[in-house]
DNA sequence: ATGGTAGGACACCTA
């Protein structure tokens, strides 16, 4: 019997740095055991290490680099097992592990490529790009764990793939993001440990659910045009342990904003 | 059909 009982916040905070006091309201009004941060746009020697330290979270897994991704996994628990992974043949920073000690559960902090603006892997490099990294992953999965692994995959992945999931499927079935062939890749990372998107296994299928909304329209909240880009899944052995998951859409509020919001996580009892 | 905003390596890239 482990006692899996932890809450975990993912999100994409677009600069560490500009996003630090939100970060730590984030901190002091949900006191998450673990944080998953995506687009840290730091090298890992400027990520604010001590104020993170300073706000409970002394472990840390960073895998920074200048100017665009990094990912890091912040927790009050100890770690085990950081690894990082570029993958499709890039040097780029968007994954990390780390096992939680004491529960076992293994963490994986991900930020999938956006892919661009046009929807063609033969003229669009960038859609390529990520259409080959999500193939990486399902292949990784599909390697190196069990099903029976207690893990959770916390991030961005840029698709939101449910009708539920986007403003207005008709108007983004061929916008990047929501196309056939992106849902298809990720349903296959999905499929290669039987991942159950918590998100899902709370709200159902059929409520709309975003974590992100653009920059570019002013009065986001009124008008609503979000996907949801960011998502929690655990691994089967952990399904019966998902107590509640939500968008902390508030947080989306906080000046500066970044443009997405957070996702929580909270699993408890005993598996 | 276009352009709108944000962050960082800032005569420009990414989202």
């Amino acid at each position: 019997m482990q006692n899996t009982s932890i809450s975990l916040i993912s999100w994409n905070v677009n600069s560490v740095r500009r996003r630090l006091d939100q970060l730590i309201r984030v901190i002091d009004r949900w006191e998450p055991d673990v944080i998953c941060l995506q687009e840290l746009k730091a090298k890992t020697d400027i990520v604010p290490v001590d104020e993170i330290t300073a706000a409970g979270y002394q472990y840390q897994a960073i895998h920074g680099q200048p100017g665009y991704n990094g990912v890091a996994i912040l927790s009050r628990l100890p770690l085990t097992d950081i690894e990082t992974f570029d993958w499709a043949d890039s040097q780029d920073a968007r994954h990390i592990f780390a096992r939680i000690e004491g529960s076992g559960i293994g963490v994986h902090c991900l930020y999938v490529p956006a892919g661009g603006d046009v929807p063609d892997r033969r003229v669009n490099p960038k859609f390529d790009f990520k259409l080959r990294y999500l193939d990486a992953l399902a292949d990784h999965f599909a390697g190196q764990y069990g099903f029976r692994d207690p893990m959770i995959l916390a991030g961005d992945l840029n698709v939101a793939p449910l009708l539920a999931d986007v403003w207005d499927h008709t108007k983004l079935k061929n916008i990047i993001t929501h196309t056939e062939i992106e849902i298809a890749a990720l349903e296959r990372v999905k499929r290669s440990l039987n991942w159950i998107d918590a998100q899902r296994e709370v709200s159902g299928e059929d409520d709309p659910v975003f974590t992100w909304w653009s920059y570019r329209a002013a009065d986001w909240e009124s008008v609503n045009k979000g996907r949801r880009l960011d998502h929690i899944w655990v691994t089967p052995g952990l399904k019966n342990a998902i107590e509640d998951v939500e968008v902390l859409t508030a947080v989306r509020h906080w000046s500066p904003p970044s443009d997405h919001a957070p996702v929580r996580l909270v699993l408890s009892g005993d598996t």
